[in-house]
DNA sequence: ATTACTCTCTGATAATTATCATAGCAGGTT
DNA sequence: AACCTGCTATGATAATTATCAGAGAGTAAT
């Protein structure tokens, strides 16, 4: 990580040892023996970030491995243009690193809060070490990478394939359907956000929420959204 | 894999065993012992396909491990309309399986022959019982499954932020600096399926291949292409 | 209070890309 | 031969999307 004076709780460290019921252990750490979960808990570091907060920087070298606890974030890149591309978002209990960590030593890309944010951190060489002792350890982290990896390139063949409208509505369902499962919401990102992520520009994502707001599709109150008509929504999410 | 009429060589089986030199040992097996690895090569498969054949459906459900041998093959996907999207295109010696197969039980994506192609299969519960058993191994292959999946999304970011011409010129890059490594060679797709890469239209492919001919960065003699002006194919792909 | 931001929003216009129509050509089939 | 079909190619036109310009609202800094 890149030192970044907006960076909160450097040096805080372990301050509240909730592995106790964190979901981690059903999930990443299935594998892994108890009593070495708890080694992993007590060399574990807990660190929250605010909203617009950089967690890792594109270039960074990997040495540690990073996983969502609470909150979300997007991973992005910058182009040789000097403008951002949003790759996907991720939510606990994803693990941040997994994009890059067996394929490079350093990121690819950053990630950056938009909600506030815990994630936990451990030293790669540690996991590193767990994973060459504990080869189902590996494959699970391996099915991680994998469904991580799956859903970034399904979202983005998706989006890929379909129009402005269609893209809005893809956008707009993600957050909807798969991050806050609800129908009214507070989009966590800007509209320029919403354009570096589906690949158009700023006023084009303005006017398409416009647009949607006139048909009487979603409702705007600034960031806050709600889906009104989510069938037509999806219909155009499909076929728009 | 589904039962094609057009596939080839089902029942040849391991007509050749031609491990001895074959590089998979020093990419993907490093850490595989050379006891065990006599034994993989005994239990592989090696299929041959012709262009166009088609070597994995989406939709079979993944009981085995593909790796490229020989040749060229796209991965694509169907879309609800019909119509195909080509996520990647992949060569010797990258595993076209490792894409769905620690994530689903079936494959989300087809694997087509582009050239003629030769590959190697082994059973996916000989390669599971492996990698569970040998840690090192598993490492290996997350490496892989990070430096495949890491290409495609990069690959992607590109193509999404360019405009028609220079997603037409980084085709070309792609399969002269990439793929062939010389600046002339036969494009192995059709204008239709590099329309089903970089989401554009067959018609637009065409045009934007003539412009390029017309301006003399490129020669076309049919699927035969020459790139005459490859630092101002740079620029477009760069900044076009 | 003023300045300087960024974000949201809208309109007018320009540029890009898609659609539709047409045609030549090659390969395969009957 | 005549008839498909798919691929390449080009032009005209329509649709989509980007660019440019301007404006209000909010927020932070001076």
């Amino acid at each position: 990580m890149r030192v970044n004076e907006t960076r909160v709780n450097r040096a805080m460290g372990n301050t509240s040892c909730t592995c106790e019921y964190c979901q981690l252990k059903n999930i990443f750490f299935a594998h892994v023996k108890s009593d070495e979960l708890t080694n992993i808990c007590d060399l574990k570091v807990e660190r929250s970030f605010s909203k617009g907060e950089s967690i890792i920087q594109e270039g960074d070298p990997i040495t540690e491995f990073v996983y969502m606890k609470k909150g979300l974030v997007k991973l992005s890149k910058a182009t040789i243009d000097g403008k951002d591309q949003i790759i996907s978002f991720s939510k606990p209990f994803d693990f941040v690193s997994l994009l890059s960590v067996f394929s490079s030593t350093q990121y690819k890309y950053s990630v950056t809060a938009i909600e506030q944010t815990t994630v936990c951190i451990l030293q790669l060489d540690v996991v590193r070490k767990y994973a060459e002792e504990n080869a189902l350890f590996a494959m699970d982290m391996m099915s991680n990478i994998s469904q991580m990896t799956d859903k970034i390139i399904h979202d983005s063949l998706e989006i890929k394939r379909k129009h402005l409208k269609g893209r809005i509505a893809h956008v707009l369902l993600y957050f909807s359907d798969y991050i806050y499962k609800k129908d009214e919401f507070e989009l966590p990102i800007s509209r320029r956000e919403i354009a570096e992520y589906i690949g158009m520009t700023t006023e084009n994502v303005i006017r398409t929420l416009s647009e949607f707001r006139k048909d009487e599709i979603i409702k705007i109150f600034g960031k806050d959204i709600l889906i009104a008509d989510k069938k037509r929504l999806k219909n155009i999410s499909e076929f728009g």
